[in-house]
DNA sequence: TGTACTGTAATAAAAATAATTACAGAATGA
DNA sequence: TCATTCTGTAATTATTTTTATTACAGTACA
């Protein structure tokens, strides 16, 4: 997973929040964020996959929270974009001859997403209405 | 970071711990992980750092745990890795004009250190002890 | 029907990771 | 003593991942 999913969701969510409501550009929070719009436009393509934003296409277009920001739970914004897990990826090949090597990837993963399923339920303590009051 | 350096660290305690005292060249500890001796040394070079394991140079040298297993925590391995943050870098530079980008990194950061937290200390319920006994 | 958007693919550039090569220095033991 | 086998470390190259860019079809609006 691209290390900076997480951070960019967040950034366009808080963004969307704080236009209560009316459509914002790709082009718009690509320049806040300071990245280009493709990439927002497909991190929108992921949220609004995932039921936290919906888009209007064609002239005058942008996207808007499909929900409001207090049913929007951080842990559920992180678990859409994480894609491998956060501690290391699993896709290494130790050497199969080796009993070590042979089985550490499976209790890699029990570690990890047992490690991962803390962070979420703490990220999940907070929604992104919580977030977004601290720009105030 | 790099994001296997845990899963390698831990590759290598497991090894080492296996070991039972007995000295382990690098060369043997890159031939299980399946990674690049020098990678392997400088892993090394961070976990003597850290006081979990010491090295011998010259022939017949090589590295073993400087303290029993049960004394390695996986939440102090990981902090000994962890060179930014998990959920994203705050390397980011958002658009300082914009209100939200301009105070948008403090607030990701203890956001993420708070998550981090949660995530050491469940990592931190487990020593090098109780991962290695999974292998017997 | 022109304009301003999104959606999406394809490609290129940049950055981060990992591998490789190289070699000095340390410990061992014949 | 000196060849051998390690570590420590730097420098370079290769690979992979991430990000940016370019391009353009499709959609909605005025």
């Amino acid at each position: 997973m691209s290390n900076s999913r997480f951070p960019v969701s967040l950034h366009i969510l808080t963004l969307l929040n704080e236009a209560k409501g009316a459509v914002v550009s790709s082009e718009y929070l690509a320049g806040s964020i300071n990245i280009n719009p493709v990439l927002v436009r497909k991190e929108i393509m992921n949220l609004r996959k995932h039921g936290f934003v919906e888009s209007k296409e064609g002239k005058g277009g942008g996207s808007f929270l499909a929900k409001s920001a207090s049913d929007i739970n951080l842990g559920e914004v992180y678990k859409s974009v994480r894609g491998s897990n956060v501690l290391g990826q699993s896709k290494n090949e130790p050497n199969p001859k080796c009993p070590v090597g042979r089985q550490i990837n499976q209790h890699l993963d029990s570690l990890y997403s047992d490690a991962e399923n803390a962070l979420i339920a703490n990220l999940s303590k907070q929604t992104l209405a919580d977030f977004a009051s601290k720009f105030e």
